[in-house]
DNA sequence: CGAACTGTTCAACTATTATCGAACCATGAG
DNA sequence: CTCATGGTTCGATAATAGTTGAACAGTTCG
């Protein structure tokens, strides 16, 4: 399961990847730790394996996180520290005002 | 033609609008001030028309551009503001190593 | 007015992306 | 080893996005 290296990531790439909501969304409870691929569903419900696979391989192919093995199941992991180095400030940038989003003022 | 307000701008639409190597690019430019739509074809070489008005059109949609008329022709210009008032930093983040790219260190 | 100039819109086609069931693979438990 | 569990991959279909020529619209200039 390839991962691209963190000098090779593209940043339109990045940019695709974030620019769906459930993966948006993924990537902003990732800020909060690991996740198990199960744990990966969007808030609103369950959606098919395979559509949550797809997803977490755009993320990954974009390089927005790791996927690894973790015992017999696989735990995903925003790759923080490798975009950051590579656009400082782009990550707190998109996923602050999607925090608020997530949860309006009311 | 129409511009969303900057409250209603929507986070996936603008990272959705830059992460084609295009619009990208035309963003990343139009820093440096208004540009005509001729002058919006990208760097490499002449595009057709419409495919440049489409663009322009995604880019308008989303809220990163502006794209009034200028006398006979029209005139394109950043939402530098707005974007920056509704998701702080995240047009210095995305255009700052867009730059980069566009000139990479020899 | 009418022609030239700049762009946008339309419509058709192509290409990319999303969705989802089914088949498949790896790991750990019994 | 066998089975259940947790995920990925495959293949088909639907939906969305990109590309383009041609028609259309607004502005200026003669």
């Amino acid at each position: 399961m390839p991962h691209p290296d963190a000098a090779d990531l593209v940043l339109t790439d990045v940019l695709f990847a974030l620019s769906d909501p459930a993966r948006l969304e993924l990537a902003c409870r990732l800020t909060e730790g690991p996740l198990e691929v199960a744990a990966c569903h969007p808030v609103g419900g369950e959606i098919p394996k395979s559509t949550l696979s797809h997803h977490l391989k755009t993320l990954r192919e974009a390089g927005v996180v790791r996927n690894e093995p973790y015992g017999r199941q696989r735990r995903v992991s925003l790759r923080r520290d490798d975009l950051e180095s590579r656009f400082p400030g782009l990550l707190a940038a998109v996923l602050s005002p999607a925090l608020v989003e997530a949860s309006p003022p009311r």
